[in-house]
DNA sequence: GCCAACGTTGGC
DNA sequence: GCCAACGTTGGC
């Protein structure tokens, strides 16, 4: 089993809209990144463990965690024109982009805070702290295990 | 809303 | 294939 960290925008998807989801189960979707894509495509697996994060609002922070449901299978929403994350250079043939489905695991009691995270030595070193716009990215067991201490410091 | 960081694009 | 310009992201 892998450890993962993927983000988004709670203005615009957040843990409150998967907790609202029939089975607590959504597609995660418009990832439009190649390293994010990569990791999606060749490495996340049904089973992996995700961390959600919260960013660009208020209160950014891991706001929960996640389970892969799915492999990774094409985005559909590459091929609706009527879509933000249309993409007019990929086919079906050759598809660009990739998604997987998640199921929420649990919705920390309070979100665990960007400055919290960067405080800890364990956590400050999460790629996405150091690669801006890595919305898919690995995490060590080490770092899982230390959300989970500091998801119990926080509650 | 500002600004720094960085990924992507496109001209050469 | 380089690299400058541009656009987007994301924390503050």
């Amino acid at each position: 089993m892998h450890y993962w960290i993927f983000k988004s925008e709670p203005d615009e998807y957040g843990i409150d809209h998967l907790a609202a989801e029939n089975k607590r189960t959504a597609r995660w979707d418009g990832i439009r990144n190649y390293q994010a894509r990569n990791n999606l495509r060749d490495h996340v697996r049904t089973g992996d463990r995700v961390l959600f994060y919260h960013s660009s609002c208020k209160h950014t922070g891991i706001a929960g965690s996640m389970e892969v449901v799915t492999a990774a299978y094409p985005d559909p929403a590459q091929f609706d024109p009527a879509s933000k994350y249309y993409d007019p250079r990929s086919t079906p043939d050759e598809p660009r982009w990739y998604c997987v489905d998640v199921r929420l695991l649990e919705k920390f009691p309070d979100v665990i805070p960007t400055k919290v995270l960067k405080a800890d030595p364990m956590t400050a070193e999460l790629s996405i702290f150091k690669q801006g716009r890595l919305s898919i990215a690995p995490l060590a067991v080490a770092q899982w295990e230390a959300v989970q201490r500091l998801r119990q410091a926080t509650s």
